[in-house]
DNA sequence: CACACCTATCGATGATCGTCAATATGAAGG
DNA sequence: CCTTCATATTGACGATCATCGATAGGTGTG
């Protein structure tokens, strides 16, 4: 039997939907590893207006996958790869999970099988 | 320096889409660990019509997550698992990279590195 | 070949989404 | 307070998408 969707389809769902832009993964990348304040990321966006931006990092926001910090005016975002790691390993879990070589955080039960095979 | 988009922003974006759409994850779910015909799969769905499932088995072939088998009349589906990983590992390396206990498959380098540990 | 069955494609329709210009909100500084 | 700067929200518009009914395409059967 799988562990299957009726698990958490929402949550992979919306994450997906988060992720399913191309802007929007460029404006992830941007913050993967750094804070960035939202007029730096439109700069760098180079192309794209400052209310779209703030629409793309809204959607990050309910999505979960941003951290915020207000300083002042300025309003500075950081990507949250915990999230991002939950998420992929739930679409592991759930679409992945006979795959042979899966890593021990999907699944935290099968490490003692691993260890003991 | 990031790894980071410019990696390859394409097919996560792809990957993401076909994800973004719950009766699509439904679908996949169906498909994990086992083959359906499209006729068994409209069964299941109950209240998605036969056009609509071929159109959602027809984005998931695009995106290369199933596999396809033709048998007599019927075509079989199953979820490809192992790109599902690939995927996954994709949006690991490039958006949760500092990620602590990130696994060994997100970074085939990293395998010889945990071993000789 | 004609027919029944299974799946794919087409055309249309309503909903969602990405985008921008304009404007509102909010936070210092004088 | 009034202004200025940074961000968020609104309204509108075109594009994409999910869905369905109708129909086409392909496969076995009599």
């Amino acid at each position: 039997m799988n562990i299957n969707m009726s698990d958490r389809p929402v949550e992979s769902v919306s994450f997906a939907k988060a992720m399913a832009d191309e802007t929007r993964q460029r404006i992830m990348s941007l913050l993967c590893c750094r804070w960035l304040c939202v007029g730096d990321i439109v700069e760098e966006m180079h192309d794209i207006s400052q209310p779209t931006v703030s629409h793309h990092l809204a959607v990050l926001r309910e999505a979960g996958l941003v951290h915020t910090r207000r300083e002042g005016k300025q309003v500075f975002y950081s990507l949250d790869q915990d999230e991002v790691a939950v998420c992929c390993g739930r679409i592991m879990r759930v679409f992945a999970p006979e795959r042979a070589d899966a890593p021990a955080w999907v699944d935290p039960a099968s490490v003692e099988v691993r260890q003991a095979a």
